[in-house]
DNA sequence: CCTCCTTTTGACCATCTGGTCTAAAGGGAT
DNA sequence: ATCCCTTTAGACCAGATGGTCAAAAGGAGG
């Protein structure tokens, strides 16, 4: 149903009438993170925003183009978020690393849940719609994942006969899950020892005779 | 949107009318399998199966009538599948119970994939949406997962530290995930092999440091 | 043949959908 | 005031939506 990957707004280059118009990317997010995008109604978006049909279609091509601005505008919020704190942490080990990832992934999603609810529902979307998408943003977490578990492995990091196909699906649905798993009205310390036990379950799995290495007592 | 969850067939004590017309069954699992219960068409399911309105209205009340009785004949056919296995297994450790629900689990997806991908879209739907479907048919796999799991624990399989409640998410996202991670045109052996090694991930992690028991050997 | 009940048929309904288009309003610059 | 371009406004469109309804067809028993 949706036609090619474009935005008005980049092709006249010109700013993202999302940042402008606080109301119209509320409405959005709003429609977009509780229904389908095919469910969603553009005229109940349009009538959130204060806005009217004509307003509306000189900003945008069609409903598809809002969809994919809004895409925009919280990837690059997120991204912002994760490059300030790359910057500040070198890379560590990579279950640090991903340590790391998620505890950022879970504070965003404190910050705007309907986030997670939007990209979650985005891959549920059938096919030739995320291709769309996916031509317009490409698919970054699966092959991070996998190049990171990759180096893992080399750095003798992950055990060697676990096959990375199989090790970056568990990783990619747990973190696409994991807002979903650990309780977002909880307070940061509290995030962080649910995020802390998750990893070392991955790490050490949940078996009574592998020993996790901070506990080397009885057991 | 949906009114209360009842079905027709149920309260006039018939038969299930999609086990009756498999051309309907066929054209409403697959509708609602690709697209979300909004988003599929009613219009299109009806002429699909080569009914007509008034036949379809006369034996459910509406769509939502029509869900419901899928993920009714959908259910009977899951358990029983199910069932028979359990008649001839009984149950032995909680990881191997865990394997056995996953292998036929993948099963019961090649059989059926589209059964799989209904259930999953299913999740994502409101959370109005979802009571209703909860009213009619409750939620099992939660708390059967967490009882599992607590008795693995008293048993001494599971490590006593790992919390209940975030192993039960694990377990339950990756079981509902599972057949997207592993690849659905694999044959029985390999379908085994992976399911074997997601398992073993389970119980002793991925890091170099546990070793796994059945390679003691070097590493 | 008639009667009675179950089932089928499809025209019809109000409502909503995303999207188009013409007309007018705003607002600088001259 | 006039010009010109950007922006707003909302009536309007064809098509699809889930759902209703009065009428006809089918079929079994008498």
């Amino acid at each position: 149903m949706p036609a090619a990957g474009r935005m008005k707004w980049r092709e006249e280059e010109t700013a993202n009438p999302l940042e402008g118009n606080a109301a119209l990317f509320e409405a959005a997010l709003e429609a977009f993170s509780e229904k389908s995008f095919g469910e969603a109604s553009l005229n109940d978006i349009i009538k959130a925003a204060g806005l009217n049909k004509g307003s509306f279609y000189y900003r945008f091509y069609d409903k598809m183009d809002l969809y994919l601005s809004l895409l925009y505008r919280l990837g690059m919020e997120k991204l912002k978020l994760f490059e300030r704190y790359d910057h500040e942490n070198a890379a560590e080990g990579f279950f640090e690393s991903i340590k790391d990832k998620a505890i950022l992934g879970l504070r965003f999603a404190r910050m705007e849940p309907r986030y997670n609810a939007l990209s979650r529902r985005m891959l549920t979307e059938n096919e030739t719609f995320r291709n769309v998408i996916r031509s317009c943003f490409g698919d970054m977490t699966q092959d991070v994942l996998s190049a990171m578990i990759q180096e893992g492995k080399a750095k003798g990091q992950i055990d060697a006969s676990v096959s990375t196909h199989l090790a970056t699906a568990v990783f990619a649905t747990l973190l696409t899950q994991i807002d979903l798993m650990i309780s977002p009205n909880m307070d940061d310390q509290a995030i962080l020892a649910q995020v802390d036990e998750l990893i070392a379950i991955l790490k050490h799995g949940m078996c009574t005779n592998s020993a996790a290495p901070k506990d080397e007592s009885g057991r």
